[in-house]
DNA sequence: GTCTATAAGCTGATAGAC
DNA sequence: GTCTATCAGCTTATAGAC
């Protein structure tokens, strides 16, 4: 690894952090190479000679966001309790809504503008790993561990639900008056979706010891 | 009312529709007069015509999308059933998701990319009757008619999620894999999104006639 | 009131000096 | 490898004929 390669490295991550922040403010049309280049700190045409385009830029910001994005209720089976599952992947999320706001607000602008850079992710990755999560959960259902209900909008309301602090950030400041969220915010909100989706679900937490 | 104010009010209103798809579907960087006018049918300096600029019509299409969002949970006070409150307003809201769905994508965005355009709206406006929405919240539970838990994070959970079928349109339909939602889908939803809000409140919906 | 022609500026991308 | 200078194209907005 000499000198030149990690300088190389530092440029890349420089204007992939640069960009994540302006497509996910303006979307991909908003967004100019010339207030990335600015905010990375480089002349414009740096971005081109690392990227090659504007377009190739956004893919490569879009592919390290969607990147390990699931990655706990993934794992989870027919023999796991629904309650510390949906816990967990409720509070994880909402987390990584905090922690990762630049990223899920990319990723809403994506979406709502089509989703026509990502149509291939989501027809063959998000889908598959979707279709199993609402089996689980219709399986979890038949087995009696949790109330009847649509699986698909079980996990719409988790998702919808925990990216609204990240994407809706400006609006939820404006309405609650302060300057941003705390972790005791985070702690509040968190143990407020999680006791209205679980006992929504019919679901109850094991005591701890 | 002469000819001349009706065809001068029906182009306002073409224009206006145009733009409130093009705004939605690529924000406001995004959509070009140039797509707006012909997507109404017009030449392109009528829009700058009619509306003086491209700033001032995309404040209108915004000011003609934030009329009358909370029409329903408005009125409600200490003596109405909270579950019938609650359970009106999450099928108000996702009809109207479903319905105008430029609408609530137009707002998302613009909302995502920092509310710069409707900071007045929100802090003079919306504010206002959030927080007596949250009041009315926290005196139906403090009268034990719901179960104690965070108002305000109840009131995003509802927003979140009965915007999500409409911002997060491209999503749920690739992830369903149909071409688009109809009635019985806003049933199911509507059903499932009530029923597990109103569960997770501690709320029951008076059995009818 | 409506449209053609065009101004003035910003965009993504390139050429070429260093 | 890095940056200055610049291209061609599209943007919003205007001037002026009809």
């Amino acid at each position: 690894m000499s000198k030149r390669q990690n300088h190389r490295e530092e440029v890349f991550v420089k204007i992939l952090d640069a960009a994540e922040v302006e497509f996910g403010l303006k979307g991909y049309n908003g967004a100019s190479l010339q207030h990335i280049a600015e905010r990375a700190g480089l002349p414009k045409p740096n971005i081109i000679y690392y990227f090659q385009s504007k377009a190739n830029l956004y893919k490569q910001v879009l592919d390290q966001t969607l990147m390990g994005w699931n990655d706990l209720f993934d794992k989870a089976t027919l023999e796991d309790d629904p309650a510390v599952v949906l816990d967990s992947f409720i509070r994880v999320k909402l987390k990584q809504s905090f922690e990762k706001g630049g990223a899920s607000r990319l990723f809403a602008m994506e979406v709502i503008s089509g989703a026509l850079h990502i149509g291939d992710y989501l027809k063959e990755e998000l889908r598959p790993w979707f279709s199993s999560r609402v089996e689980l959960l219709q399986a979890w259902m038949d087995a009696g561990k949790m109330r009847q209900c649509d699986p698909a909008s079980v996990i719409y309301m988790i998702w919808a639900t925990t990216q609204h602090y990240a994407d809706f950030e400006a609006q939820v400041l404006a309405l609650s008056g302060i300057e941003s969220l705390g972790d005791e915010d985070l702690q509040r909100i968190g143990d407020t979706v999680s006791s209205i989706i679980l006992a929504g679900c019919g679901l109850t937490l094991p005591a701890k010891d």
